[in-house]
DNA sequence: TTCAGGCGGATTGTCGGACGATAGCGACCT
DNA sequence: AGGTCGCTATCGTCCGACAATCCGCCTGAA
């Protein structure tokens, strides 16, 4: 019995290569790549088949053009991209807010408790400035929207942990409708959320790591809370709108 | 001031627009795509541009081409397309080993803990299988390893919570390298593996949220020493191989 | 010298068309 | 009914062209 050999489409051979190159590093972060005409004669295919391989390599993020420019350059998927990738396949799958809900419960307070530990006194500043801002724009449900999520972001940094904050980012993003549905519909959930990452951040300061748990936990449980309040069914698919990007 | 207007290429647009049509479901899950002339005509662009555009939905996962077909075919980007997305970023992150345990030590827990409240008798038939294959493959590495995955898969998808489903998926592959080189260096890993596997799968089947989730805790405690058994170190940059698919 | 502006070449985006390979499908034969 | 053959549609790849525009260079003015 022979191994079903699958042929590639050079297309995707091609991709492949470039892939290869970016993942080992010999081609860099930053490092624009060659062009279509010149990739096109180094592996002698037509520009056409470079650019279905140089589409593929875009979409998955790892070549991006900067903007209003004209050459790719290497790039390294950022949050944002993976977050997109993911929460586009999450709401496929007809995820619950329930369940992003839970997972980001499980994530953020261990990362707080992590980062009660290990935080830096630049750490503390970019979550108190989340925090500022916060309280000042309150009013504001987009922009007081914004600053939660730029909270949750910062104390996920002084987990330091990457992969969390990868982890967090398609949380984030899948919560966000639901969560200004709830900010805008239970009036005082604000003073809540003040609350809250006023007494987590004052647990990171403190270097207290249960504290810093337990605060982020029971933030998160207003959550749910408030979405009982304002009548939001946490059984609800994740909505979701693709990024232009 | 006018705000910076984007021109799209139109490769992208209509990508876009196939993507907004899978997601909102016009276009279903299995079903076939239109063929590359008639979305060239019903679209009015060359195509090429089609194909671009084609390649970036098939990078992305939205369509695939079952094997040794020629049609395109919707489909929702499953876990391991996902795991290998996250991988490749998270690899390029140069995120190492011991980030990666931390987050399965978060996840695999919590996972263990919320499936003993709802696992299902066919749960654990599946863990148990998994569970049984690795005492009987304990002796062969390779096969040793993708029972061991198995029995993490088995254990999360009790959890019934999809996103826990799709974050481990990434996790697993990474450690893979690393696990393999632990099992196949530490002799006495293969015994404490399946005293740990049997426990948790009894808390499983006893509904013990506390047992499930300590011993699933001190399962990956033992990775850990078996890490260091294995002179293997936690903060080396994770491995990462890109997949063919 | 330095900076604004203008010019030309290089590069990308899109198009028209062509052709071989082969998957899919139906007709045909047994 | 089951299997085989051959046609056609569709994909993969290529050639070449052309407009738009980004980029770098050169020039002229302050």
């Amino acid at each position: 019995m022979f191994p079903p050999l699958r042929v590639e489409p050079t297309y995707r051979k091609l991709a492949l290569a470039i892939e290869t190159r970016i993942l080992e590093r010999t081609l860099r972060d930053g490092e624009p790549l060659p062009t279509e005409a010149e990739l096109s004669t180094q592996f002698g295919v037509h520009r056409s088949t470079v650019r279905e391989a140089l589409r593929e390599l875009e979409s998955s993020g790892l070549v991006t053009r900067r903007r209003g420019t004209k050459r790719l350059v290497v790039t390294r998927p950022g949050a944002s991209r993976i977050a997109d990738t993911v929460g586009r396949a999450l709401s496929l799958e007809d995820v619950t807010v329930l369940e992003v809900w839970e997972s980001l419960h499980l994530v953020a307070p261990a990362a707080a408790a992590n980062g009660a530990r290990r935080r830096t006194a630049a750490d503390l500043a970019a979550i108190e400035a989340a925090y500022l801002r916060f309280t000042e724009d309150s009013a504001d449900t987009t922009r007081a929207l914004v600053h939660m999520l730029a909270f949750f972001r910062a104390v996920t940094r002084t987990s330091g942990n990457r992969v969390l904050m990868l982890t967090l980012e398609p949380l984030l993003k899948l919560m966000e409708p639901t969560l200004a549905q709830m900010v805008a519909g239970v009036p005082q959930a604000r003073t809540r959320i003040t609350t809250a990452q006023r007494r987590i951040l004052e647990a990171l300061t403190a270097r207290d790591t249960e504290a810093a748990r337990t605060w982020m936990s029971r933030y998160l449980r207003d959550f749910r809370r408030g979405y009982e309040l304002a009548n939001i069914s946490l059984d609800q698919r994740v909505a979701w709108r693709s990024s232009s990007r």
